[in-house]
DNA sequence: CATGAATGAGAGTTCATTCAT
DNA sequence: GATGAATGAACTCTCATTCAT
């Protein structure tokens, strides 16, 4: 009963305790927020999730968030940065579960990245607003390296298969360029239905350049 | 008895002439306020584009740029279709200025069209424009015709090249589309700066696409 | 042929002729100017119904009207006197119809009043405009004089039916007061459907009204 | 273990208070927020009380109001609710200072009634917005049963008066509609001083009603 | 008589952000 | 840490009316 009036006394170890106690709790709360952020973008996208509307779903009154996020833009990047995390794990798993061949293994990556944006095409939406929209403010340089950093850790898988095929380290690093490129320019052309009038489909598409990519790369000197 | 009353002398031609010359003022006008639009969506890009921004560099009131769009979307899709425009005659006069193969020229249009953009990266924005953020008020289906018509216009040097070289009308198609998404993936990656973090170059790779498409769409009949 | 050239040379009274044909002219197309706010009017109410709309529906540019018409409010002050007019038809036409008593042409006249608003809800909304929300630029003195004359004229049965009953000047004149603000508030509860909040039928209320009255005023000799 | 999470010492009585408190303030400047409306909306009307004129009145910017009131028509709504609190409470005053007899209560409360609405026009305004012009935005239904209730809780005291008069349950609300509708329309003959017209007295021809409606309803016992 | 571009004021509403409490 | 009222600027859009042509 009368520990609850104890702290005062406690010494210094105690205050550090409490401060790491407190940053943890910061930490799960400023989660809270994120879920209620996803939550709300997933469902309004990103122009209906105003941080009045994050705040509403997360409990909290509008100027709270500001405790955890110095703008609506950090929200959005964190909300990326897990997105990229979620990404990789992704992709990370689909490699880790077809390790026959580096071939086979560059094909269940890549199929990974492109089904996950476009099973998910609100982070294909995040995805586009770290590339385009994010403002000075939210995208510091130092943030901008953490998510580089995670987009480059989703796309590992990628560069080692291509590494392990025989290509070097330029050459696997250029081909992981080019495929990147190509399956954000068929996710965008598929998410914005903008295909439709190609009369094609995203994924045979996608498919295709996989293939003749792998045939590129494989070593033909097996057949004799 | 009726022909009291009847209008008097020769009225339509002078009728006519001040209906054509109206028109025409009015043209020029709507030019002058697009002028301005594609000025303030150059300068301070789709967000700081506002309504009354733009009225004031045209040097009008907000409300009278209604007599000349419908909607705020109505001066994007007008500055969009001019766009679409101009890349359809960069990517014509490329393709014509290089008519000995069907090789060259489909190198030609496609430079040409990935130049235009990387040129004019506002550009970009605005067709990222269409592609994405769009609003249905802003984006009927005729409209939405209409612009699909101009990018198709675009394109068609390309698939000509194609059919040129030898390729069934579905696998031109199916060429053209993924030229246009890998193009559009590069110059999204070289357009937001990201491509630095793969330390590659957005042309080179659009050079190597190419001409892994040219290996593969030219008939090796000149082997002897 | 040669007559269309003749004007000029016709002396002042050909002039004048031409003023009144003028005068005519313009007569009509006053008309078709409130023919189409009646019709704009009717279809979107009072508070739809802007002068661009009436313009366009009149085939008309929006200044044109203002040949016409002074402001706004006069095309509705206008309207209103032609919709007082139509009333007025009815319910002469109705007592007329029913010669036979001064109680059963009282009876006849106030019906007509009475339906012609239940029918034409939007002519009780003009109506009401008369009575409230007229600006002092819309009516004038002269103007809702005018008005007034029209009212007066479509109450004119009343009054005269209540005289024929025995009544004098001055007690016709309180039940026609009466009668006019009774229907009127039964009609204003009808019409914005607050009199189902009472569980109440405004027609059957009304003709309680007019029971009652016809028997306050009929007097009762006819007793043996 | 889970009590180092627990809130300290005795939050409750403080944290409820401090939510008590701001209650209370936000009670009192959401008054004041109305006082500055129906002030603006007595001196300028319905039209000149826009939200911007009502925010400057009451020292707020516009977009603070919005903390108050969802709409304009909420503070309208607000403002009529209020309106009728204050009709309900002098009508049921002056019924309660006349407990004499049934006929001279209803007389009390109808006059009462007609008084208010005669001396304060501009509620009388705000009546007729209930009535008319309210948008499907602003009047929700339950906000349109709240004020239907209000409305009721005035008129209850007529509807006693009528029952203790010996009126069964129908025929007395029949009798209260009647009633509100006469004096609906002598009021709104009054209001808009077209009454002149008739060159009659409001008041008088209210007394009128009521003496033929006590009349009617009084039973006629003094007949020997 | 008629045009229709233009005005200029203003409408209601939303927003990210701040800050006294 | 949390509140939530308040800001202030912004938003698109509508309107009756005017006036040079």
């Amino acid at each position: 009963m009368d520990d609850k009036l104890a702290p005062p006394e406690a010494p210094l170890p105690a205050d550090a305790a409490r401060r790491l106690r407190q940053r943890a709790v910061a930490g799960v709360r400023r989660a809270l927020v994120l879920d209620a952020a996803r939550e709300a973008f997933f469902e309004l996208g990103l122009e209906g999730a105003s941080l009045r509307e994050i705040a509403k779903r997360a409990g909290y009154s509008p100027g709270a968030l500001y405790s955890y996020f110095a703008s609506k833009e950090e929200v959005y990047a964190a909300l990326l940065g897990e997105s990229l995390e979620r990404l990789h794990a992704q992709v990370a798993t689909a490699a880790a579960a077809s390790p026959d061949t580096p071939a086979a293994r560059l094909h269940a990556a890549a199929r990974a990245f492109f089904d996950f944006y476009r099973e998910h095409p609100r982070d294909l939406d995040l995805g586009f607003y770290l590339f385009r929209g994010m403002q000075p403010r939210g995208l510091t340089p130092a943030l901008n390296e953490v998510l580089n950093q995670r987009l480059r850790a989703a796309l590992q898988p990628w560069q080692q298969a291509l590494r392990a095929l025989g290509l070097s380290e330029d050459e696997a690093q250029a081909e992981v360029t080019a495929l990147f490129a190509h399956a954000a320019g068929l996710l965008l052309l598929s998410h914005t239905g903008r295909i439709r009038m190609f009369r094609q489909d995203s994924q045979a598409l996608f498919e295709r350049y996989l293939a003749a990519l792998l045939r590129r790369s494989t070593p033909p000197m097996e057949n004799p």
